[in-house]
Order: C-alpha cells, then structure tokens, then sequence
DNA sequence: AATGAAATTTAAACCAT
DNA sequence: ATGGTTTAAATTTCATT
C-alpha cells in the first residue's frame, strides 16, 4: 500500500515536478496536471504544512567558499546524555545535517567548514569540548557527485510491490 | 577574502531569503533587497546558472513512506575502478547521496528505502554486485534532526576573518 | 476538496543608461 | 550590471458546487 500523499495521482506528480523546479508557477502545474489553479495551490499548501515537502534553495558549498565538507561521528558517555548533546550540536551554525545513527557511533553530523582550520577550530574547541562528547572521527567529503532528493517514480514503483 | 557571490551583498541576502522561501517573488526580493526587479531576476539566473544555488523541493523520507534512511560506505579494489563504481551507483534511483570520502572506505552513499527488506535488496543485488565493491559497511539514520544548508550570516562572518 | 471569475500583483521582454 | 516601461501572465481572494 503507498502511503498517504504518494496514493494521490496529483500529489505525486506536484511533488515531482517541485522537484525538477522549486520556482514552476502554479499555472504551468495547473496545465501538466490538467486540474485547476486552485487545486494545485491547495494541494501545494496541504503538502508544504504538513511538512511532506519544502521548496528551498539549497547552496553548492565549495561555490561560496566552504571547501572543507566533512562528515563527523561522535560517541557520547554515559549514553544518557546523548539527547543533550543533540541540542547543543543542533545550535551550531556549520552543521547541516544532524542525526541518531546505529553503529559504533552515536551521532552524525555534517560540517561544512572554510577550510582546515576552520574544521578544527570546530571540532577541537565546540564539538569535542560539549560535556558528553567521548570520542569523534572525522571524514573528508573529497568530491560531492550526487546531492538530491529520491526519484519519485522509482519509489512509488517500489512502494507498489 | 570572501569568495565570490558571497562578497556582494545582493548575491547575499538573495540566498539568504531563497534558504528561507525558495518561492518567494522576485518583487517580494526586490523590496528586501532595495533593488529593481530586472537586477534580482538577473542576479537569480546567474546563480542558478553558475550552479551557485538551486531551488527544489526537498521531501521528508518518513512522510512518504521511506522508513529505512541509511548510510552505506563502500570500499573498491582495485582502486582504480573507483570512478567506474561511482559511475553505476550514480545511476541508482534509492541513491539521494554519493560522495569520495576519505578513510577506510572509498566512496559514501546515503539510501532510501521503504524498509529493511528493501535496503537489504538493494545492497545485496544492486550495490554489492557491483564489479569492484569489495566490502561495504550499512549504518542507520534512526532519526534525522537537522537537514539544512548552512547559516549564511555565519558563514560570511567566518569567511571575513 | 475542487473550481471559476474578478481584481490585484507579478513576471517577461525590451530598451535605455 | 542596473533600472524603467509595457504587455502578458500569474496570483489572490472570494464565491460556488
């Protein structure tokens, strides 16, 4: 069974082609979708306030400088803290990506850094120093190739078997 | 020195507001920014067009059913085939995130999948088939907290010292 | 939830500086 | 690279089914 929003022809394909284009007119969906203006601009409004979609911008980063993309795993003790240290790595302004992972690490965080130095400034005096933090290691994005969302039609296809 | 795009301060706060709202009029911008219309629309293009920013919509996995959000490192030999594994799994559609990455694995994917049974086909006929992969290592996303580009106030700040 | 119509706002194309 | 003008297009609001 698909689940809700991927079960209605016309979300499905709203969501599509937002995808493509975050900044197509509701008109030209309007056409694709042979429904109403209106209609789009609901099912637009439903999709984006129940937080199934955001339209975005979403930034290049070695094109404003930052070229020091890393990935950093984090173990916390005692494990009771590591919602707290959640929080705190939640403020950071470099983190782009946040999240609980299974494995030997705790956590996961994307950083997106000028460059070296600012990496280290990073992890040495704001990751590592969180009351929590046990243990870190860093890895190097070298070249980024794919950076987008999953293709709608392969899932729904998946989803229907 | 700030690279460029980021040393103009319409290019700026252009990002800026398009982070917040990728749909937000080219007249709304101008108002914001104190420019004509014609300058925010030319400016637009030429981030688009350098590949600076793109403007999409982004889904949440779990509302569309992708319960299984993991990360895949993969490690080649011979590690001259390193493009060539790159290359295939650029092609797969469960495929949202592909990067080199440094470390004890060559290459660093993240995977949507409807559920474990789904990931599970994915990487035994699909990724592991794959001539080159010698070894792979799967971690789940249990809960993904921030998915985000960065803070660009922060950034500039950063990059200006 | 989907549509239609009118008033308002916005976008696109063009030209000028 | 920016701004102004005009025409076409899109959006919003409100009413209707």
């Amino acid at each position: 069974m698909l689940p809700p929003y991927l079960d209605n022809e016309q979300d499905f394909n709203l969501i599509k082609y937002l995808q493509e284009d975050g900044r197509i007119s509701f008109t030209d969906l309007a056409k694709k979708l042979n429904v109403s203006i209106s209609t789009v601009r609901n099912r637009y409004n439903n999709l984006v306030n129940d937080n199934v979609i955001n339209v975005y911008a979403r930034i290049n980063p070695d094109k404003i400088g930052l070229n020091a993309y890393s990935r950093i795993l984090i173990s916390v003790r005692p494990k009771s803290m590591i919602q707290q240290v959640i929080d705190k790595l939640y403020t950071f302004p470099e983190i782009s990506f946040l999240a609980s992972v299974s494995g030997d690490f705790d956590i996961e965080v994307n950083v997106m850094c000028r460059d070296n130095n600012h990496l280290l400034e990073v992890l040495h005096n704001k990751i590592n120093q969180i009351e929590g933090v046990y243990n870190s290691k860093t890895n190097f994005y070298l070249k980024v190739y794919k950076f987008s969302t999953p293709n709608l039609d392969y899932i729904r296809e998946e989803l229907l078997k």
